[in-house]
Formats: C-alpha cells, structure tokens, sequence
DNA sequence: TTCCTGGCCT
DNA sequence: AGGCCAGGAA
C-alpha cells in the first residue's frame, strides 16, 4: 500500500506542511467534505488567516462567511471558538497529543488522529470512511460498521496494522488515499487493485456488500384513526394480533391510511363500522396525538362515539366492551394509555 | 428525482 | 440516536 500511494498519493497544500494549524485547519475542512470542494475554501482561508492568531483575532461571522456554502456551520464556529482557546490558553501552540486534541472543540477521534500523526508523528490510527471500507473488504469484516462494537474492532485492527508501518502519517494519509481513489464505494477498481490477492472481498465477490452498514429505517409514517366507541361506563377495545406493532396490545376501532385525513367521513369505512357510527352519537372534538416509535410515526386522531344500548352487540373485528376498571387491567400502547389519561378522568 | 456519503456534538 | 449541510452518484 505505501509503494500503491507513492505512486497515486494527489498533490495537495496540506501534505507540504507539518503546521499543526494548516492540518487542523484542512482536516475540519474535509470533515463530511470532498477535496475538490474543500479545496478553494482551504487556500481562501489560509490567505485570510495565515496563522491561528489571526484566525482567532478575526470575527466570527468573518469566519463564517468565508465558510459559507461549505455546510455543517458548526464547523466554522467550533474553528474559530478553538482557535481562540489556542491562542488565549495554549500561547497560539497546538496541543501535541493525540489525547490533548481530543479535548479541543470540533476534534473527533478521527481528528485528533490526524494532526497527532501528521503533524506531530504520533502513531495513532485514524479511522474514517474510507477506512472502514478499506478495512472491512480486504479482511472481510462483516460488522455493521454503525455499531459501537463494530467501531471499536475497526479501530484496533488500524491499531495493530500501525504498529508495523515505517511511518505512522504516510500510512495513515495511504489507507485513506487508497480508499478515496482505488477502494472507492460503489465501484472499486479491483482489477488494477495490488490488494487483489490477499483481498477477501475480492476473492468471494462481497464488494458491493461490505462495509456493511444499516441503513437508518426511514421513519415510515402512518395515520391512524381511532374509533373510540363508549356505552355508559364500559369502552369498546380489542386485541391487536396482526404482524404490526403492538402485537397483544389493546387499542380501539381502527382505520389506518397512508395520507392524512381531516374528519372520519373522508375515510373508507366499512360496512359495519358505518353503521356503527352512522347510529351513534359524535360526543367530543376528535384529538390529535402523536406516537414516535424507532421506525415510525404514527398520527393518532381520535374520534368518540356514545353507542346506544340497542346497538350494543353490533361490535365487530374482535371488538369487545370492557368497563374502565377493566381497560386499567389491559395491557395498551402508551399512545392509547395516553389518550385515556387525558379523555376519561373524571 | 431520490439516494448516499461523511465526523462531531448534544 | 438524531441533527447538521451540500454535492455527487444512481
């Protein structure tokens, strides 16, 4: 890999300095950011703020005008508030230790990594994206590089593989080199690869699969409309046996819809529930509450009826009445247990 | 058009 | 775990 970058490694500024401030300022730069955007803010900074004495007697909103169109501001703002800690606490001295940076606004163990090494030599290994993927396809590693275990098995094999290197920077600034241009995410470049051989993801065809992440369950969002029916004391529930949430879970007549509704005469009920409501009497504004479970939303609209005594056995769908002694006893969703501390004291 | 990527902070 | 942002890939 360190004959693979003498060979690939891009000219870039930040690799002809080993001023702590000019790494700093790049890796920020680069955090959640492509060189070739990073680039012009990198020289526009450096010009404006030679050292970090004048980026910490600056303004910050100077600061952050120079970052705009960059995103994520509080970049900018974590530069310019450690800049200023630098300056006034440090005597305008980095901290040398990988662990000294570490304290410092805005620097991140993969930070923190970086200046220790490159500017200061430090063996430490960083870990970033391009590490992991590197890591996880040439050892086949299979985690799910969002876990916290997961980040810690990568971060000790960097660790070990470190331990070996003539040179902790030129390692470092290797590995990521080689996951930014050869190792790249979607399509790797396999065939010209040196990593070829010893590459278990290679060899078993798993490049398009690893590094394994999760991805975050888009929040699904759902609308529920309940139908709460009372006679006297007793609450018409049922038991939830459907492959859903709140699985033997009581909760109340329900329509469910993907969209959004206004008022229950714009949902599809059916036959028996129409006539339920159709002979009952609306006793309440319909509430609105909401549920956020790990992976959906649920829109909760209640609507609540007084059932007369002659429509009593018209219930339906595993329907029941139950007295409010006996809906205390049911096991419920927090979202009905909610709406039953609000709507039934008395 | 949507999907994916990317460190740190709270 | 979720928010922060923009741009390149699909």
């Amino acid at each position: 890999m360190a004959h693979w970058y003498e060979h690939h490694k891009r000219d870039l500024p930040w690799r002809h300095t080993r001023d702590p401030y000019r790494i700093w300022l790049s890796e920020i730069i680069l955090q959640q950011t492509r060189v070739a955007q990073g680039m012009p803010y990198y020289k526009r900074f450096v010009e404006a703020y030679p050292t970090v004495a004048h980026m910490a007697a600056a303004d910050e909103r100077d600061v952050l005008r120079l970052w705009q169109g960059l995103g994520y501001y509080s970049r900018a703002r974590n530069l310019h508030q450690t800049a200023k800690l630098v300056v006034n606490e440090h005597a305008g001295l980095f901290p040398g230790t990988y662990h000294k940076l570490l304290t410092l606004k805005g620097i991140g163990t993969y930070t923190a990594a970086a200046i220790a090494s490159f500017a200061f030599g430090e063996r430490v290994a960083v870990v970033d994206g391009n590490v992991y993927r590197v890591l996880a396809r040439v050892f086949g590693i299979e985690d799910d590089i969002t876990t916290t275990s997961a980040k810690k098995r990568f971060a000790a094999l960097a660790s070990r593989l470190i331990a070996h290197a003539d040179d902790p920077a030129t390692f470092n600034q290797a590995i990521m080199e080689f996951g930014a241009i050869q190792c790249t995410p979607t399509s790797p470049d396999c065939l010209l690869c040196p990593l070829q051989q010893p590459c278990v993801a290679y060899q078993t065809g798993r490049q398009q699969v690893l590094p394994v992440k999760a991805k975050k369950a888009a929040v699904r969002e759902r609308f529920f409309h309940y139908f709460v029916f009372r006679n006297g004391n007793r609450l018409a529930l049922r038991e939830r046996t459907n492959r859903d949430i709140w699985q033997n879970l009581y909760d109340f007549a329900l329509v469910e819809t993907d969209e959004p509704k206004t008022g229950f005469r714009q949902l599809e009920l059916s036959e028996k529930l129409q006539k339920l409501v159709l002979y009952s009497t609306q006793t309440a504004a319909p509430t609105e509450a909401t549920q956020l479970l790990s992976h959906q939303r649920i829109r909760a609209t209640f609507y609540e009826f007084v059932v007369p005594d002659r429509l009593t056995d018209d219930l339906f769908d595993g329907l029941s009445w139950f007295s409010v002694d006996q809906v205390a006893a049911l096991p419920k969703p927090l979202l009905i247990v909610n709406y039953l501390k609000t709507h039934l004291e008395k």
